[in-house]
DNA sequence: GGTGTGACAATGG
DNA sequence: GCCATTGCCACAC
């Protein structure tokens, strides 16, 4: 359909853009919502070029599938995702985001 | 055009 | 049940 010219990082930044606020999401999930479910590796690799974005992508939002903060050593400071995260009353423990299950997102249904 | 990578996920032992 | 390994797919060099 339209738009299809975009590639799956420009996907990846407009579901991750899309995060409701207080919520979190997987690198499976979105990848699977883009139909490459076996690449969710390339979501958190689409995320390290989120740096070259000029717009914020609020990858802070976006942990691996056990609610773990892998990706916070990208952020500059291993500590700015988890602020970012405590800063949207998300709690995190332990490098882990707290009641993960309940604040999951599906990047699918959140629609 | 081929190789390597990469912030994961799933399966096997 | 936990640790280790493979698979995966799209992009960068």
């Amino acid at each position: 359909m339209t738009s299809d010219k975009e590639s799956f990082f420009e996907r990846v930044y407009m579901v991750t853009s899309r995060i409701p606020y207080g919520r979190v999401t997987t690198y499976g999930a979105i990848a699977r919502c883009l139909g490459s479910s076996g690449s969710a590796r390339m979501v958190g690799w689409a995320l390290n070029n989120c740096h070259s974005l000029e717009e914020f992508i609020p990858a802070h939002r976006v942990v691996n599938r056990n609610g773990f903060l892998t990706g916070k050593n990208h952020f500059g400071t291993p500590t700015a995702m988890q602020q970012l995260l405590e800063n949207e009353n998300i709690s995190v423990a332990d490098d882990r985001v707290v009641r993960f299950r309940e604040l999951f997102w599906d990047p699918c249904s959140g629609r």
